[in-house]
RNA sequence: GCCGAGGUAACAUAGCGGCUAUGUGGGGGCCUGCAGAGCCUCAAACGGGAGGUCAAAUCUCCCCCUCGGCCCCA
């Protein structure tokens, strides 16, 4: 089956075809290191980190490069607030960004490359543009001259003449033409710098990204990946800069980009304060149920965040859980001696999840094909006649899409404490005693009293089982 | 103004030429001492208007509405 994928640079599904054999090169924007991570920058490392997964699952080699940049204006600003050198807030927060990824369950990247590590590659690649007269000084800063482009917005699909009619552009002195951006700009009194051929000063926003984008993968790689609000002009002036530097088309071949995650009628974003971080939604929800919710939309819609929505995933996932739950249990007492096709039905469902995925990274389409899976199981499991080859293989099924997703829990029966176990144990014997007296009064009264306590006692056909919520 | 993405049953989402979808919620059954879980079943949809096709939620055109981008942002 052929991957296909959306791409924004050609604004169409194109197959999949990797530039090189042996390594597909993807770079996804990481955070800038100011503050902590909220659910949208939650929703891009998901959705990118399972899209890295699907890729790696289709055979190929990926080399995952997620950036952090520590030069903008924010980073700069919060560092001389909070009176710290800009490296110990650029370590902080990227020491939040990995325990609040990895906490979602998010793979590493391969490299984490930071921007003010990479200063002198900065410098040179902006030098290389000004020789190549891609780029001017004035007054200390420099700008990347846009005249010079002859196929300006490529990627966003904006003309030039357009962008100047309607749009509120800054007039600055210093540039040739309004709509040129700047590379390097003289440091204000007070700010952290860095020396230069042109002034001490800083990079401008974009640079980065080329630099070290193509220091780790390439002047040509792949994939690469961001919200929809960084098209313009954050990737387009990317593929300017990189493309001037290299001298290499394409920059990149396939260009992602996800929804961005709402709150209401707006966006979710630090500067409209509107925000829900995510050490604060993991206070209230299980990180397999974020998980859940932000693959239960296809990763280019928007998605909008509140707790209703939240609860229902909750409420989904569970039934698929309890799918997976129910056929370990049964896994277990299973004999061997019957046959049938589960097998193959298994299979079937892994090839059917498989292709969802493979339709630019259906996440909610490869999820809708398990429900319909689990409701088929459920029917068996039920009647309690599957062979323990076909529990293998149906948890197994449940096992590949955890492997891609990751949104199951491993057990939810015990707390994984010997001494809990054995104390629920004499409850549920009591709880069985008193039912088989039909004291019904004492019998509910353990269970509701349990229930207080968040554990959940069901009495099922192979038995009582507990399970911790 | 200019670009881009959308408008699908109560809600949230898939589907993007023929198979009426998935979940949550609702009605009715089955199972159960009850509850839970589960199964069966019912109701419920493609923003509006034209066009085109044997056939459209899916294609074309027009209109309406929403969101995003054009200062920073995953």
């Amino acid at each position: 089956m052929t991957l296909m994928i959306q791409n924004t640079l050609s604004g169409k599904l194109e197959e999949f075809v990797p530039l090189k054999e042996d390594e597909v090169g993807m770079y996804v924007c990481g955070i800038n290191t100011y503050d902590d991570s909220h659910m949208g920058h939650a929703k891009a490392a998901v959705t990118f980190d399972v899209i890295r997964r699907h890729v790696e699952k289709k055979g190929y080699n990926v080399k995952y490069v997620i950036n952090f940049t520590d030069i903008e204006d924010h980073c700069i600003e919060r560092a001389i607030k909070l009176d710290w050198p800009l490296e110990k807030l650029t370590d902080k927060y990227i020491a939040e960004y990995h325990k609040d990824m990895g906490a979602l369950g998010v793979k590493p990247a391969d490299i984490y490359p930071v921007a003010s590590h990479h200063m002198q590659d900065i410098i040179d690649a902006i030098q290389k543009l000004i020789d190549k007269g891609m780029a001017y000084e004035s007054q200390g800063d420099v700008y990347f001259r846009v005249a010079r482009v002859k196929n300006y917005g490529k990627l966003s699909k904006q003309k030039l003449e357009d962008m100047q009619a309607g749009a509120r552009i800054d007039i600055d002195a210093k540039k040739e033409n309004p709509m040129d951006f700047t590379l390097w700009k003289v440091k204000k009194e007070g700010e952290p710098f860095w020396s230069s051929p042109w002034s001490e000063g800083r990079p401008g926003w974009h640079i980065e990204c080329s630099v070290m984008s193509m220091k780790y993968l390439g002047e040509s790689f792949d994939l690469h990946g961001g919200g929809t609000e960084l098209i313009f002009p954050h990737h387009e002036n990317e593929i300017l800069q990189s493309e001037a530097i290299s001298g290499v088309e394409p920059f990149v071949k396939y260009w992602l980009h996800g929804g961005l995650m709402n709150v209401g009628e707006d966006k979710m974003s630090k500067s409209l304060n509107n925000f829900f971080t995510i050490k604060d939604v993991l206070k209230e929800f299980d990180p397999l149920v974020v998980r859940f919710f932000l693959l239960n939309t296809h990763y280019r819609k928007p998605i909008d965040f509140n707790d209703t929505a939240l609860d229902e995933a909750k409420r989904s996932l569970g039934r698929l859980q309890n799918t997976l739950d129910n056929a370990r249990v049964a896994q277990e007492n299973a004999d061997d001696s019957k046959s049938d096709d589960w097998v193959n039905r298994s299979t079937e469902a892994i090839k059917r999840f498989d292709k969802a995925m493979d339709n630019d990274f259906n996440s909610r389409d490869a999820i809708a094909s398990l429900f319909d899976f689990s409701r088929e199981v459920n029917k068996y499991l039920e009647m309690g006649n599957l062979s323990k080859e076909s529990l293998e293989a149906i948890v197994g099924v449940f096992e590949e899409v955890d492997d891609r997703l990751t949104i199951f829990q491993e057990s939810s029966g015990g707390l994984d404490n010997e001494l809990v176990d054995n104390l629920m144990q004499v409850l549920i014997d009591l709880r069985q005693e008193a039912r088989e007296k039909k004291d019904w009064a004492l019998a509910d009264s353990i269970r509701d009293k349990l229930k207080e306590m968040g554990i959940t006692i069901e009495d099922t056909a192979d038995g009582v089982r507990w399970k911790s919520s």
